[in-house]
RNA sequence: CGGGAAAUGGCUCAAUUUGGUAGAGCACUUGGUUUGGGACCAAGGGGUUGCAGGUUCAAAUCCUGUUUUCCCGACCA
């Protein structure tokens, strides 16, 4: 095997940033277009979200949840309902305005979540108990004017899924805030194969409005960490300020309680950053919408179909690659695509009734016999996945460091890039000076704890929390 | 939003310093030979230089403005 790798993209351990973008374009996933800000997610990419999409809707619907579509448009008065919210968002809020003379009835922004538009419906619609819990969800994109952007990691416009629910009580909203999480967390390893640390963001770092927010982190091949979608819980701060109220059992007013969460395509981004090598992407098999890719070398048609055939049968995606290009033109191509496997299909191997299975994680090669063919490549499916997530895990958790001292944690955060865990004594004072001190922020609290001390300030310590840079 | 770089056939770049008929490689088209790591031969098509204005006999080149992109920060899913 060659050393050689892709000569369209820049080395990663060069390059971070540069990799990742020249991944994103040489596997045909993104566009730049002359829309400042926003990418054209091409069919490849674009499939890559329709299977993530078909995967998270159907356990939506598993766990009761029905999609609805919600305008793009918020007037200004409702969002001004909340207060916190308004804050939060008011930097990134794109206004809708009409040229000339025309002026609209009332100013309207561009939905940078949907929050109070789900609240100004859920009034009208919510009136007892029986019509909870109420459990929507949309997939939609929304716009936040973002100043830097880059392929699916940041957009002015997002494409994405936002959940919305309200429940009767406080104890059923949050077991749906964690309910969510957790279908995000199966989501996110068992499918893409990306090892992620759940748990929850401090006050300073949690949604406008909410009362608790609960984050997804994974950390790329880098050691930055990337946010992979959040639930939050509400309370019924947002019921109020909306006057939301149902009629329990015993014919009382009563305030319901709400939740939201959410995942963009910015989870393509961790796949790419995670998984991906200087050959380009690798995809896991589970999402991956071509898992085998068939290169035949001379003429040997009837093997294809017949393999082809087989594969259909088992509904394993694929795609034969029938250019006039040369084998290896195709062999780097397939590379770049990360299909999980190729399959080489020559006469020469043919004369010894055998194909080339070649894997796209390890680029191991193996011949097997035309008979084991799918039998083979289903078992290598299996496998590919799992070593991804392993892969992955290891990687992540060698960055991964403890600290207790404060010297000990600037010498960390000053030499490496990863996730710190330390004890913190909750006080946002210390997590500013952390952030001022070293550029990490507070990725997440992932319990309490009732010994050590805070790794900042020395008093006695209340969470166990990581800490890190992000994207 | 601060700091840097860039914009020339589809792509990567040259020509800009010193104004003077825009070139190359790759890609593409046609024909042929090939096929186990980015094939070869031959013929061919395609750009007036991001956009707008200015200077000049003459502008890709000089000046002004503007838009977009990339990188590094700050902010954010």
């Amino acid at each position: 095997m060659k050393e050689k790798t892709n000569e369209k993209i820049t080395t990663r351990d060069v390059d971070f940033a540069k990799w990742y973008t020249d991944v994103c374009k040489v596997a045909d996933l993104v566009d730049y277009s002359s829309v400042k800000g926003s990418m054209i997610i091409r069919p490849y990419g674009y499939a890559i979200w329709e299977n993530i999409v078909a995967i998270l809707d159907k356990k939506f619907k598993e766990t009761g949840h029905v999609n609805v579509q919600m305008p793009m448009f918020i007037p200004e008065s409702l969002f001004n309902i909340e207060k916190e919210h308004v804050e939060g968002f008011a930097p990134e809020v794109a206004w809708v305005t009409r040229g000339g003379k025309e002026e609209l009835e009332e100013k309207m922004i561009v939905r940078p979540t949907s929050e109070v538009l789900f609240c100004d419906h859920f009034k009208k619609i919510i009136k007892s108990y029986r019509d909870l819990p109420l459990l929507y969800n949309q997939w939609c994109t929304i716009v936040r004017w973002e100043k830097e952007t880059r392929p699916f990691l940041r957009s002015r416009e997002i494409l994405w899924q936002e959940g919305h629910t309200m429940h009767a009580t406080k104890e059923e909203a949050m077991e749906e805030t964690l309910r969510m999480l957790n279908v995000y967390k199966d989501l996110q390893e068992n499918y893409l194969a990306l090892p992620v640390i759940v748990g929850k963001k401090t006050e300073k770092e949690k949604f406008a409005g909410a009362e608790a927010s609960y984050t997804i982190e994974a950390m790329m091949y880098d050691g930055i960490a990337l946010q992979n979608g959040t639930s939050h819980y509400f309370g019924d701060g947002f019921a109020k300020a909306f006057h939301i109220q149902f009629l329990n059992k015993d014919n009382e007013l009563e305030t319901p309680y709400q939740t939201s969460w959410g995942v963009t395509t910015r989870m393509i981004g961790s796949i790419i950053m995670v998984h991906g090598d200087d050959r380009g992407l690798v995809l896991p098999p589970r999402i991956a919408p071509v898992k085998v890719a068939v290169i035949p070398i001379g003429d040997v048609d009837s093997t294809v179909e017949e393999i082809t055939q087989q594969l259909k049968e088992k509904e394993i995606s694929f795609y034969v690659d029938k250019t006039e290009k040369s084998p290896g033109y195709k062999f780097a191509e397939a590379e770049v695509k990360g299909y999980p496997i190729r399959l080489e299909i020559g006469k020469r191997d043919l004369e010894n009734g055998e194909v080339t299975l070649v894997r796209r994680d390890t680029l191991e090669k193996e011949k097997v016999s035309v008979a084991d063919c799918v039998a083979s490549i289903e078992e290598l499916l299996e496998n590919i996945q799992k070593n991804l997530f392993e892969r992955a895990k290891k990687r992540r958790d060698s960055m991964i460091y403890e600290a207790t001292t404060y010297p000990e944690f600037l010498k960390i955060t000053g030499e490496k890039n990863g996730f710190v865990k330390t004890k913190w004594c909750g006080n946002q004072q210390c997590e500013d000076k952390i952030k001022e001190d070293t550029t990490y922020k507070s990725r997440c609290i992932i319990g309490e704890t009732t010994t050590g001390t805070c790794v900042c300030c020395g008093e006695k310590a209340q969470y166990e929390i990581y800490w890190g840079k992000q994207y």
